[in-house]
DNA sequence: ACAAGAAAGTTAAACGTTTTTATCGTGCAT
DNA sequence: ATGCACGATAAAAACGTTTAACTTTCTTGT
């Protein structure tokens, strides 16, 4: 037995594939009694839509192109974890609609670049799904040009509105920082991630705002840049703790760069609550199981990868960009009082 | 400017398009002059297959489905981040192939059941990949009677022969008990998956064994099953360490588990090679960053990720199943000497 | 009563490819 | 010379769907 086709349900009915092709789409030009025959017709032969007729058709590919920047297999270090999570929840969200999530893993900026063009020129996909933004970032010029339906995972700063989704990095660091200055620390480091992306650059300048709050200097020597990784977080604490003048409070922009600072901290001796306390963005709730557990802003990756899939969507519908901007605020969980230690 | 089919170089010819095609393809039947002509003036015009095409006509997808089991989004618990790097290195391995990876995100082991047989079914994809095997797994029996090409990460036991990628189990649980047997352990806690997977059988398997050889005797209250997550490895230790004959030594089957454990020795007050030892195997390096650093069996996950791109391609060539099988040997990692401590 | 227009279907073409079948020379044996 | 096989190419159909253009029937306002 083949599979059934509109035709099948043609001869079955007696109507032309036409008028069953448009009574499947609820085309107003069909009668709703002779649409309810159709669907009747349809189910009974277990009729299912076949995509690749449509695609020749249409070139619709009810693709969409997720594109996940993860190192090089040489790369081991834990990073780009969170994209597992990120991946299922963009895919949960797509799950009743006929869209699927076809997977482009790329190894730097520049490949991502190269791949986004390849979708968008040969239309490989009918919506792209993108993160690391850059403050002024050329991939989203290459799909704006292309009117190419898209939503970033962060940030842009210079670029034309467009959807996107991230968390609120500039409220989550300044009600970071000014709970750390209200502890009695003065000296407060940051561990961003590279300074091209967008996210980094709020941050950035989210904490240079606070301390001019404050009323604090700014101390180039506790700014770090860098990938994310465990041995990022580990590496600053070591220099840093060496510092004449060390900071009493570390805030991590993941949880493994946290993880590798508590390995910095471990190797220096230094005691979390006593010496210098961490505080890290966590979208996987890991912190919760370091030695001790440490105060986290938690936005569960979940929230944002099904709005990524939702607006993709949408997106894709025609629904104009404004209105697929959202920022979320990360959950404070207070695992540690975080004071500074007066004997310290 | 339309892009170019098989008609404009047809066209751009004079041949025909049935011509054309054969060329492309390298089909006997056309001379190798013509295929010259048809080459170049391919490239001239910039000439990219039409997959749609292609599907229609033949019903290859050039999809490879890659099967995700990932908790659902009210899980916030730390599991399944190794997909992240499973995927890339799958992407990566299909990347000079027509084929491209195709997401889908499951619930449990019902959902993938479900998914599958529609992707079998419904041909949604070319070939799948598939991981968390059980002993006997009903999907691995729904596609072998399909005959539709897929490989498994990890092992079957009760299956036919398929194709697929694992880390040595076994020899890794063998390797680690003589280990530390040999370091004066008596009491070792394996902390192993849920019960119904394959491999968490062949590691019960080669644990007993190894208590046999060992002259050890079995101690069910040392044994846990369930899901790799923080939580688990946490909650396991509270409760052993409890134990009037608590174990010195906990093997614990992935990096999350073992940093739960971690957390638990910090609830209980123990500390890492003093009261007991924590030996993990793991995919992503990031034992190194706990603190201490614990041995471990590591297996970079991008080895048996780009082999399982690799084997899903052969066998949709038709390579037989046999041939595409493999186990892999993690490497010791000896952070600590994990020596028990007489004096404990 | 009749033209105009709407409503509901039908016909047919089209998307880009592969593949079966047909065609047409050409060389070869008879 | 004639027939035949063969090699190379062309023609045409097919995959499943959508959609522009057309036909038929029914409504409606004058």
């Amino acid at each position: 037995m083949q599979r059934p086709t509109i035709k099948t349900i043609a001869q079955e009915t007696g109507l032309s594939i036409a008028t069953v092709s448009k009574a499947l789409k609820h085309s107003p030009q069909v009668r709703p009694e002779t649409r309810a025959i159709v669907i009747e017709a349809a189910t009974r032969v277990g009729y299912e839509l076949n995509l690749h007729g449509v695609q020749l058709r249409t070139g619709k590919t009810y693709q969409v192109a997720a594109i996940m920047t993860a190192p090089g297999p040489k790369q081991n270090e834990w990073e780009g974890v969170e994209y597992a999570q990120l991946l299922s929840g963009i895919s949960w969200a797509l799950e009743d609609s006929p869209y699927r999530v076809s997977l482009y893993a790329v190894r730097n900026f520049e490949e991502s670049q190269a791949v986004i063009k390849q979708i968008v020129s040969l239309k490989k996909a009918d919506g792209i799904i993108i993160s690391g933004t850059r403050a002024d970032d050329p991939r989203i010029r290459t799909m704006q040009a292309a009117d190419f339906p898209f939503v970033t995972y962060g940030t842009s700063i210079h670029n034309a509105p467009h959807a996107y989704v991230d968390a609120d990095n500039e409220q989550m660091i300044r009600v970071a920082m000014a709970r750390l200055v209200e502890r009695g620390h003065r000296r407060i480091a940051l561990l961003n991630p590279l300074s091209d992306l967008s996210y980094g650059i709020t941050r950035l300048e989210a904490y240079r705002r606070s301390l001019e709050v404050a009323g604090l200097p700014y101390d180039p020597a506790l700014i770090a840049h860098g990938r994310l990784t465990p041995a990022f977080g580990r590496e600053n604490v070591l220099t840093m703790s060496e510092l004449s003048n060390a900071p009493t409070a570390y805030i991590c922009a993941n949880e493994a760069s946290a993880l590798g600072a508590f390995s910095g901290f471990h190797e220096r001796g230094l005691v979390h609550g006593r010496d210098a306390v961490i505080n890290a963005t966590d979208d996987l709730n890991v912190s919760q199981y370091f030695a001790p557990p440490i105060t986290t802003y938690y936005l569960p990756i979940s929230e944002p990868s099904s709005l990524l899939g939702a607006y993709i969507l949408r997106r894709m519908e025609g629904e104009p960009p404004e209105a697929l901007q959202t920022l979320l605020m990360p959950n404070l969980i207070e695992r540690c009082d975080d004071r500074l230690n007066p004997n310290r």
